[in-house]
DNA sequence: CGAATAGTGTCTGTGAGACAATATTTA
DNA sequence: TAAATATTGTCTCACAGACACTATTCG
């Protein structure tokens, strides 16, 4: 690699890279979730900044690109210390580049997207959980950030069953967790789930109802048996599925 | 309170932004249009550098941002500077970000897509036309960007009829151009194009065959009949369209 | 008139959506 | 046994693809 401060490059006017404006880049990204509530969530820091009303100030957690490292590293970065979160696997969105849209100076953001199971996230003095559909007023311009990230979340989800593996630690309502051990001493295999499971987890990220037996057949040729059952719960007993392995 | 102005910026180590490393920032562009050949095809610039071959080495038009530039408006300026072409209406794919991937120092390439009709584009000594699936080798990742630039602009055309008003000023071999006059002396509408011309630049832009009683079907609710009629050609006349004007 | 091209009628297969019937468990 | 839940059968509708037929012009 080239770290910029050690190479010999001159352009025709005998100047080198650093000799012109650059501006400042930052990533933020907009870490989505479903948590208990079953309803798709970002995850917002407090700023410093106090704000007219006397409330506080919200934000997507972000820093500034370090010399060398990947805008995907720096976003992983100012998850862990931002929020206390260990992302996974972030994608950009776009490059947010109104000039004048951060008043410290001329900077250009890359939004990512990234999301995880609830149980990765804990929630802090500086940060909250909020539903999608019920932002407070955020900096810059973050709720357009929120949006798109939704939206490719979403379109994510209508094309794979849980391309963000948001099962493993969803405990909705009507969710029975994980490696419960069954009547007989048996355990589930690890993150199978139930269709039921499936079709929450899908309801919550698209926030709309959707029909048992058309979902069903829908998903069921991305999804493998597993031929174990999930017991102990009213009804029919429901069978366990994994995710095939292809997609990811 | 945040009164910070540009230059007051300072952080809590009392640094300004400026004192921090930063990136230069690059935009490079995939410009794609469809020549006589019926091809899709994107605009390459020869670069200075020699390869080990003899032969050129080529890349896509591409510019440093300017401060206080927006990424959009650099696209055009580079397109108009290295091409001498006007572009139109360019997209940001993503952002190159691999630590060494260009040479001359830390440079992030945020990527564009442009598409404009052939008859703005003007082949010179130092560009040329290539077909999308008959790429030389190109400079950094730039067959990357060609690759998401053409699966973007697929997408778009399988929404919509003409979105990139790519018509206007196509004439591939079984076209007629607009703005011939009629046998009896009338013009046809500006812009309007028979259900022939829209397929031909379908099978261009997607590289594939398509069926012409399904697409006529598939386009029809998306398309404003004129009334009008081409004349002057073998064969039954075909009705003439415009784009129903939502769309863009 | 015959060739060429535009446009329509219609059959078929596929898949989503809806509803209801059947199956299997727990309380 | 009754209630609850899972799973499947099946009808309908919409639409893409395919093929053939009709319509209208030019040479």
């Amino acid at each position: 690699m080239a770290p910029h401060t050690t190479n010999s490059y001159r352009d025709s006017a005998g100047k080198s890279l650093e000799d012109y404006p650059r501006p400042s880049v930052a990533v933020d990204t907009a870490m989505l979730t479903v948590p208990d509530s079953g309803r798709l969530s970002v995850l917002l820091t407090k700023t410093n900044d106090a704000v007219a009303d006397g409330g506080d100030q919200w934000r997507l957690p972000g820093t500034f690109l370090h010399a060398g490292e990947r805008l995907a590293e720096a976003v992983l970065r100012s998850l862990r210390e931002k929020a206390g979160v260990e992302g996974l696997r972030p994608r950009q969105l776009r490059v947010f580049d109104e000039p004048g849209r951060d008043d410290r100076g001329w900077v250009l953001s890359v939004a990512h997207l990234d999301a995880v199971p609830i149980d990765r996230i804990l929630e802090t003095e500086r940060t909250k959980l909020v539903p999608v559909d019920e932002l407070p007023r955020l900096q810059y311009d973050h709720a357009k950030i929120v949006a798109t990230a939704v939206e490719t979340l979403r379109a994510e989800y209508r094309r794979s069953p849980d391309p963000a593996r948001l099962l493993h630690g969803f405990s909705g309502p009507e969710f029975v967790a994980n490696k419960v051990s069954t009547p007989d001493g048996v355990y589930e295999p690890d993150g199978a789930f139930t269709m039921l499971d499936l079709r929450m987890l899908h309801e919550a990220v698209l926030g709309e109802h959707l029909v048992a037996d058309t979902f069903r057949r829908t998903m069921l040729p991305y999804l493998q048996a597993t031929g174990q059952m999930r017991r102990g719960v009213r009804g029919k007993p429901a069978e366990l599925f994994v995710q095939t392995p292809v997609r990811s």
